[in-house]
DNA sequence: AGGTCTGTTCAGCT
DNA sequence: TAGCTGAACAGACC
């Protein structure tokens, strides 16, 4: 589920916890936390204050003063929950604040992240703003599946499952195609119509808002043309997409 | 009740 | 090097 545009929605959520002075951490589930031990984050963030809330790709990390960074990911079911009115047992990490306030990254599955200055090199230019020319080369480069490249966070990053069949589906690609055979003015196609989904995911409150996304699935026509959709494994992820419509 | 599927990342292999 | 496979977790679904 969370991709670029959830990502974000959290970002702006964090924002408003920013300024306030931290009391407690909560940090003992020590898959979440990794490769830290109980107490590690804890004992780093008491004392201090967040005062920035950074994205990229589907990667978050928080500054604080004087102190180091925390870095989250929200992996494949995290979310944030500011102020939680009782603690779940699906809370994976908390930070309490002075003046009363928390916020719990809640996860049913133990995928999402909490970790002390994330090393992010290895990630690639955020996939809402990607310039055209590192889109192109980025992308457009070796002999993979377009599919497959548009997941790969180090090639860009914020894309997940469901944005990339909704991108390739608007911009009429086949998701199988190899990134070798895709023209200039077709990658600057898939980089516009990638962007546009963002934005409207963002707009409209995540990914599963796309069009494409709810027609995606078993049954599913396209929203297009009304033609059955073909589903297969590319990437190793499902992929559903229209044979009349996307080449 | 048990098997299959799921969003993401990363280690390990070819 | 580039790219593929499967593991990590735990719940939803049939």
């Amino acid at each position: 589920m969370p991709e670029l545009p959830e990502a974000e929605r959290a970002r702006v959520t964090l924002e408003a916890v920013l300024g306030r002075r931290i009391v407690a951490v909560e940090d003992t589930d020590t898959y979440v936390c990794r490769p830290h031990q109980p107490g590690e984050i804890a004992a780093a963030l008491v004392g201090h204050e967040l005062v920035t809330v950074n994205r990229r790709g589907k990667f978050l990390w928080l500054e604080s003063d004087d102190g180091p960074t925390l870095g989250l990911h929200l992996g494949m079911a995290g979310r944030i929950v500011l102020n939680p009115a009782e603690l779940l047992r699906s809370d994976r990490f908390t930070i309490a604040f002075e003046d009363g306030g928390s916020f719990a990254l809640r996860d049913k599955r133990r995928l999402s992240r909490a970790v002390l200055d994330p090393e992010l090199g290895h990630v690639g230019p955020d996939a809402a703003t990607v310039s055209r020319e590192d889109f192109r080369r980025r992308i457009g480069s070796g002999r993979m599946a377009v599919k497959a490249r548009l997941l790969h966070q180090g090639a860009i990053s914020g894309v997940g499952n469901l944005l990339a069949d909704q991108a390739l589906w608007q911009a009429r690609l086949a998701p199988g195609r190899s990134v070798s055979e895709l023209s200039v003015a077709e990658l600057d196609r898939l980089r516009r119509e990638l962007r546009s989904a963002v934005r409207a995911a963002i707009r409209l409150g995540g990914v599963h808002t796309g069009r494409f996304v709810q027609a995606r699935g078993r049954t599913g026509a396209c929203p297009r043309d009304g033609h059955p959709l073909h589903r297969a494994t590319i990437g190793g992820r499902t992929t559903y997409w229209c044979p009349a419509c996307q080449h």
